[in-house]
Parts: C-alpha cells; structure tokens; sequence
DNA sequence: AAAACGCCGGTTTTT
DNA sequence: CCGGCGTTTT
C-alpha cells in the first residue's frame, strides 16, 4: 500500500481511520499536512470515496493552495473534484448557489475592510453620531464580533447590560444589516454567518450539502469560530465523517474570534471520537524544537504534549542586538550573504518574520540595496491600492447598481464636478422616497440638484448604462472600455509622475488578472469575477518556484517552514506587543507567546532572533527591552548568552545599548514595564517610553483610564519598588 | 467644487 | 512617518 508508505504508526491510523469523528492534535511540523493529504488520497483510492464528496477546509488561501497541489501530485486529476477551500470561499460557492433562500442575489458584492468603514460613516453621519465617540474602526471590530458569535442585532440586544453606547453599537449594527442588503451586498463574516443561517433555515438545502459532503476534513481547527464551527459541525451531523486537525499551541487567532474551546472540547462533542496525537517533530533541529518547547511551556492553559524529534542539535539559536532597525536589517543581509556562500542556500531559503506589517519597510530597503531578491507577503495588498479599488468600483457596480458604497467612490471618479454635496442629495432623496440611488440618478433634478451637475449626473448614468450592454462580454475588454471611455487612464497619463506611472503599471497587472480569468473561463461572468477577486490575497500569485526571499508577519507563516528564520522586532512592546501588555490580560500575553512558538518552529535549521536597542516607529524614536520570550529561553539553545541583557530593570538604559551609543539621561528615567503611581490615577504600568531624559513621552497604562501619555518633567509620577 | 494646507489621531495580527 | 479629515483658499 504505497499510501502509507513514509508514514510513522500515528500517521498510518491517521490516514486509515476514516469512519466517524476524529481528532488529530498535531504538533507543529508533525506531518499534519501529510497526513491530510495521504489521507484524502486513501479515501479515493482504498475507500473508493468519489472525489466530490470530500470537502477539505483549511484557514488560509495559501494554505488551500498549498494542499491543493499536494493533492494533484498524489491523485492526479481526480483532485480537481475535490472541494479544497477556505472557509469563506466554501461559503462563497455554497452562497452563490443559494443565497435567494435568503432574499439576497446571486450577484452579490464583498465589502472588504475598507468598504464597510466607508458604510458605517455614512450611517453614523445619517444617525447623527459622533464619528470620534463611535469610531467606524471599533464599531466594526464589535459588529464582526456578534456575527463570529452568530448574533444577531435582536440576539445581541438581549444579553447586554443599560449601556447607552452598547445600545447605539447595536442600533448601528442593525442599519448596517439593513443596508448591507439593500446594497445586495455581503461583508466577510456574513458569508460565514448566512451560510448558516441558510442551512439552519433551509434543512433541504442543508440536507444536500450534507449529502455532497460526506467527508470533511478541517485544518487548524484551533483557529475556528462559532460560525465556522457552527458550520462544520451542521455539515458533518448527517455523515459524522469528521476530521479536525488542530494543535492549541498554534493558536494565534483569539482576538478574530477564534475559540480554543472548539478543539479543546471535540471530545465532548463526539464521545465517539477517535483522537491521535502526533508528537514526533520532522522539521526542525533538536535546539530549536526545544526553545521553542521550553518558550510555550510557560503557557497555564495547554493540552499537555511535548513535542520531539530524532534531528540533531543543529545550530544554537542565534540572537544579535541592533543598534537599530537599519541595523537589523544590514545583519540579515549580512547573515543571509554569509550562509548562502556557505552553505550553498537559495534566497527562497530564508524567510524574515515579522510581528507586525510596519517592520518591513526597513528590511525591504536594505534587500533592495543589497540587490538581494524578496517577496513580501500581507501589508499593502495589491487589490487595496486605490487604482485598483476604483477599476473593481467601477465592475461592481455594473454587475450590481445597488452597491452604494461603489457608486459613491466612482460617481466623481474621475472628476465630473459631482460633490459631496449633490452626493448627499442623491442618498437623501433616494432614502426619503424608498427608490435606489442608482435610479435616482435618471432625475436628478428631482433631488434638488442644479442643472449643471444634474447633467454630469445623467452623463455619468448613461456613460454607465452604456457599460452595463457590454457586461456578458468578456471582462478584459469590459475594463479596457472603462479605463479609456471615463478619461481614467489619461488622467493618469497626463499626471506625468512617478506614482501615476506605478498606478497605470498596476492597472495593466490588473488586465493581466482580467485576462487570465477570460481565458479560464469562457464568456464572463463578471459577478463570479468580483466575488472570487475579493477573497484573493496576493499570496494567488505567487510563484513559489522563484528564488527570492520572504517577508512575512508572523501569523502570515503558520504552517509553512524555510530553512533559516530570522525572527525580528524580539523587543517588548512589539513583542510581546503593548496592546497585549496593555490589556492587562494573561491569556493576551499567552496568545503572543503561542506565536512565538509558531514562528520559532517555522524554522528548520537555524533561527535568528534580533532585536533593536532603539527603533523608530511612528517617526519617533522607542527604546524597548529585549522581549520577555528570549528569557524564557533556557541559556542552553542560545549561542551567545553573554550578549543577553540582564534581566534587571535596574540599570541605566544603558545597560542594554551596544557600546557606540552613549547619550543617555540618567535622571528621572522611567522603563517599560515599570510600576508607578499617578496622583490622579493610581497605580499604572509604562508601557512606552519615547525619547530621553527629562522630555520623554511616557505612555503608562492606567487600569480605569486607559493609556496616558505624560511627559517625564511634568509627570506626577513615582516609581512603585517592589 | 476642488485644491492646498495643517491638524490631530491612531496605528497588531487576516479572510 | 503616513493618511485621513476639517479648514481655508482659489
């Protein structure tokens, strides 16, 4: 059985046992994906399972990906009737089919991140609300909230307490449902939310898809939530054909909703549930398995496990202390030139993570001067620059006229001398008399707008409706249409600068996106376009065979490996990051620990860690201790010991700078994660320092009032000794 | 209506 | 260091 073949005994039963719930605790790089893959191949093969009846989910796009061509290798051209998919894009397809059960068209937009902001400050601006007291930032954060949790606005209303803001969260959250349908469009936790709403409501729709999906297979269950659990486990409760594959301490998204309950109580769920654990690690060195051991051991709430693995010690975790963050990065380059002369490594090899976006910057500057070739994953993405939004605007609301918040970022794009104002007018007037802004448009005059603009408006409308004839035509002549009917592309071409040469070159990778799905599929189906687009990261196009380098965050790397890892920004504040310090909140510190285990084990052979005695951020220069998790790393799997700070907060600052830097204050100094009183506010902790001396900002985090900023001199602050 | 300027303010991680 | 936002100017 060449199946399981390469397989150790926990692998094999794996693999093996199909029928019924099964829980696999997989440890990071135990061969969880392996074992999925093997085991899709033996239902296939052994089973006789028809490919269209197993459904595979996984967290990531790069992950589907990922396991997809796994797949290909192993079945062939049976994979290609597999379903391997995110949770969203199942749900999208599964919502594309169906979704008028829910009053919905199948011509449905995604509003991403930026969308629905833009649609929460036009309700909070018709609600007459204080865009400073309700920042569209928060009140979405809570909205995603309730649908994680599958609440609805009537289900939230009900648990919580007289707050006067709770209630106006909720009043907003339940216009922002209304208009969300009224626009024909859906957010990233409705497709999620309605997929279940639809299958609790529908039991004949759910019946089919429990019927199609007789197998399932769930990755990084540990990082489901309600909704996605709630989804699994209603298409799962006919056939009970259940694998879920999760490991707690590779749980890194809690604060998205993720609940760890899910994985930890399968059990109970199915107490015919079958559980395997795979405990033997095949990725990494003795040396790094272990820090990374010795690090998430000082987590309370953990199945306990240990991880091991048959390699030898390999190199000890290296640590360096930048005098900066150009510093780090000129390290990396140095470290990265070294070994590739050495050891005869690619550039694909070595993989920079981050804990967050605002560190690449720094690092792609020096790669770019060292001619060292990178790609970097998340941060901008390439569907979020404004060029691309404002062509994808125009798309959408061709395929769907309802879409306001599209409507109102293209109707004075370019410029048509339609403002805010007569844009107000329209919304107004189309709210007051129950019609569609897009209708409104006919007649604008009707709406009280001057005959000037109402005529920019109709021109605008049929220039609109001209485009709307050509929309089963295919897509790349579509846009090529917009770009030149509208002026788009020549407002560009006239600008004659740098940043509108980059926009037009961005345009042009768009057409080659157009392109590739005209080609793919025949004669366009320009809803199916926008939604699939919507749900792309740039990690679509990624071309893995190419040698280059990566940049990545943190979260963005779990589940993939390098051979060498730099880990970077080892500092507290970022890393742990201050708003988890902030909080006050252990389990927040636990979830930064579990990514430093996951970063630490991402590495195969040798891990950098690096940290930067100073570093900028927001243009201000902080100076950050080194991160708590390089201390809980035991001085054994560490090269350089010597190097490390003492753990005492007792010294100057100096104590931890590299000896070049010598200007310091001694006076009045306060650190990160200092004990104070404030006269006003009591007892407090500093999470940020910036600056030095007697003009330092200092950040302290006071338990009832939040995060003061306060100034050394001025500040009524003492020191609290222990 | 649009450009130009200056001011806070806010900054984690992702589908 | 950006970017978004309100104010002022054209």
């Amino acid at each position: 059985m060449s199946i399981l073949e390469n397989l150790n005994p926990q692998q094999q039963e794996a693999v093996q046992c199909t029928e019924g719930p099964l829980l696999i605790l997989a440890g990071a790089g135990s061969g969880k994906t392996r074992v999925l893959t093997h085991r899709i191949a033996y239902l296939i093969y052994e089973k006789k399972v028809y490919p269209g009846n197993i459904l595979a989910i996984t967290f990531t796009n790069k992950a589907a990906q990922e396991m997809q061509e796994r797949l290909e290798k192993l079945v062939g051209s049976a994979a290609e009737r597999l379903w391997v998919a995110t949770f969203h894009s199942t749900c999208l397809r599964i919502l594309r089919w169906e979704i008028k059960e829910l009053g919905y068209t199948s011509d449905f937009v995604i509003y991403d991140e930026q969308d629905q902001q833009t649609l929460l400050k036009s309700i909070l601006k018709e609600m007459n609300l204080d865009e400073n007291k309700y920042t569209p930032r928060s009140i979405s954060a809570r909205i995603s909230g309730y649908k994680n949790e599958l609440k609805t606005p009537d289900a939230a209303l009900r648990e919580i307490g007289n707050s006067y803001y709770d209630h106006q969260v909720i009043n907003i959250y339940e216009e922002y449902q209304k208009r969300l349908k009224k626009n024909n469009a859906l957010d990233f936790d409705d497709l999620i939310m309605l997929t279940v709403k639809l299958f609790k409501e529908k039991p004949e729709v759910l019946a089919e898809y429990q019927e199609r999906f007789k197998y399932i297979l769930v990755d990084e269950y540990q990082d489901t939530n309600t909704a996605q659990y709630m989804l699994i486990n209603l298409l799962a409760a006919k056939h009970k054909n259940l694998c879920v594959v999760g490991d707690d301490d590779q749980s890194i998204y809690q604060w998205r909703g993720a609940d760890i309950r899910n994985i930890l109580s399968f059990e109970e769920d199915y107490p015919e549930a079958k559980v395997i654990k795979l405990e033997q690690n095949y990725r990494s060195t003795k040396n790094i398995l272990g820090a990374a051991n010795e690090v998430v051991k000082n987590n309370t709430r953990r199945k306990a496990k240990t991880l091991w693995t048959e390699k030898e010690g390999g190199d000890k975790i290296h640590y360096y202390t930048a005098q900066d963050e150009v510093d780090e990065a000129l390290f990396i380059v140095r470290t990265v030139r070294q070994i590739r002369e050495e050891e005869n490594k690619d550039y694909k090899d070595f993989a920079v993570l981050c804990r967050t976006t605002g560190q690449f910057r720094a690092i792609e500057e020096s790669l770019i001067r060292a001619n060292i070739p990178y790609r970097v994953f998340g941060g901008t993405k390439f569907y979020d620059r404004k060029e691309i939004k404002d062509i994808l605007a125009y798309l959408r609301v061709i395929a769907n006229p309802f879409d306001e918040v599209s409507l109102k970022r293209i109707i004075n794009t370019p410029k048509r001398g339609i403002g805010e104002t007569s844009w107000d007018k329209l919304v107004k007037y189309a709210n007051t008399n129950g019609k569609t802004i897009y209708d409104c448009m006919a007649e604008p005059e009707a709406a009280g707008i001057g005959a000037k603009t109402a005529a920019a408006v109709k021109a605008f409308r049929k220039q609109m409706e001209g485009f709307k004839e050509l929309s089963n035509s295919n897509i790349t002549f579509l846009t090529t249409k917009i770009l030149e009917d509208t002026g788009y592309r020549q407002e560009l071409e006239l600008e004659k600068t740098i940043e509108a040469e980059t926009r037009l070159e961005n345009l042009q990778e768009f057409l080659t996106v157009t392109k590739r799905y005209d080609a793919e599929s025949q004669g366009g189906d320009l809803a199916a376009f926008l939604a699939e687009i919507s749900l792309m990261t740039d990690i679509d196009n990624y071309d893995s065979d190419e040698d280059a380098m990566v940049i990545m965050t943190m979260h963005g790397a779990k589940g993939l490996e390098f051979p060498v890892v730099f880990i970077t920004g080892m500092e507290e504040n970022l890393f742990p990051h201050s708003r988890s310090i902030a909080s006050n909140d252990p389990e927040e510190i636990e979830e930064e620990r579990r990514l430093c285990y996951v970063a630490l084990t991402r590495a195969k052979e040798k891990a950098f860690l690096t940290r930067a005695w100073r570093r900028s951020i927001f243009g201000r220069d902080s100076f950050n201790k080194e991160s708590r998790f390089i201390g809980e790393i035991p001085e054994k799997y560490l090269e350089n010991p010597l190097k490390r700070e003492k753990a005492a907060f007792s010294g100057s600052l100096l104590s931890g700078a590299p000896s070049s830097v010598s200007r310091a204050s001694s006076s009045c100094s306060f650190y990160v994660g200092d004990k104070v009183t404030h006269v006003k506010w009591g007892q407090g902790v500093v999470v940020s320092v910036k600056g030095t001396g007697e003009d330092a900002e200092i950040s302290v985090a006071f338990p009832d009032q939040g995060i003061k900023k306060l100034i050394a001199k001025y500040a009524p602050l003492k020191k609290v000794t222990n």
